[in-house]
DNA sequence: GCGACAG
DNA sequence: ATCTTGTCGC
């Protein structure tokens, strides 16, 4: 079944472009649930060499996280990284992943943000636009927005605040270890992106499906990289 | 003007 | 993101 079409399909523009089309989104941004019990999540991540990009998409069956099927594509990054815009620079090569998964997963982790964005934007927001699914921002890092660090125990939360607005929350995925971040995407409320997020961690900071997205991209492009410089 | 800045 | 060795700590 094809993904819905959206006018915000659209990532070849300039920077001052990709600001203005951002500013369309949070309006049409679903940030309460809308998602029945996922019985499938996925796990999208990018990695990188010069300008060429590899994508990888895991699907699991949820909430067991026994592994489904997994693809991955390469590509020309066409788009700079500039801060508040990856989504013009990796969504691109996500969608063309996607489409190669031949079953629609319920809910989408992408390792970016989604509502903690400047614009209120981020890749995750748009992603869940895009292919019309629930998603969940979850960074590594923060873009923008203040918190307090949360209690060690895994579970622990603390608000993630740009001003007096909640965009996210800094999550213990792991006890004693650095919190995650996360955010609304798409169609999946706050507490629920986080009750989701610590269903799909396993011990581990990174959530399973971005953890092992992660790990075998990478894994790709470096033998991809061998197999390159061996045909020289 | 200065610092911050997902991946 | 990626470049990179050893090292501190549970």
């Amino acid at each position: 079944m094809p993904y819905k079409a959206s006018s915000l399909a659209r990532f070849d523009l300039p920077p001052s472009e990709a600001r203005r089309l951002q500013e369309q989104i949070p309006p049409l941004v679903v940030r309460r649930n809308q998602l029945g019990k996922p019985q499938t999540v996925a796990g999208a991540d990018i990695s990188l060499e010069e300008k060429t990009g590899y994508a990888a998409v895991i699907l699991y069956s949820f909430p067991e996280l026994t592994e489904i099927e997994r693809v991955w594509c390469s590509g020309q990054l066409r788009f700079p990284y500039v801060p508040g815009l990856l989504a013009f620079r990796e969504i691109p090569l996500l969608l063309e992943a996607f489409a190669k998964l031949r079953r629609r997963p319920d809910l989408i982790l992408a390792d970016a943000h989604g509502w903690a964005h400047p614009r209120r934007a981020g890749l995750a927001c748009h992603l869940g636009i895009v292919l019309d699914t629930p998603t969940i921002g979850c960074a590594k890092s923060v873009l923008i927005g203040k918190y307090e660090m949360p209690a060690a125990r895994s579970g622990s939360t603390s608000p993630l605040r740009d001003g007096t607005e909640k965009i996210g929350v800094a999550l213990r995925t792991r006890t004693g270890v650095r919190p995650v971040f996360v955010s609304c995407g798409h169609r999946v409320s706050l507490p629920t992106a986080v009750r989701l997020t610590l269903a799909c961690s396993d011990g581990y900071r990174i959530p399973k499906p971005l953890r092992e997205a992660d790990r075998w991209v990478k894994q790709i492009r470096i033998s991809r990289g061998v197999e390159k410089i061996q045909t020289l």
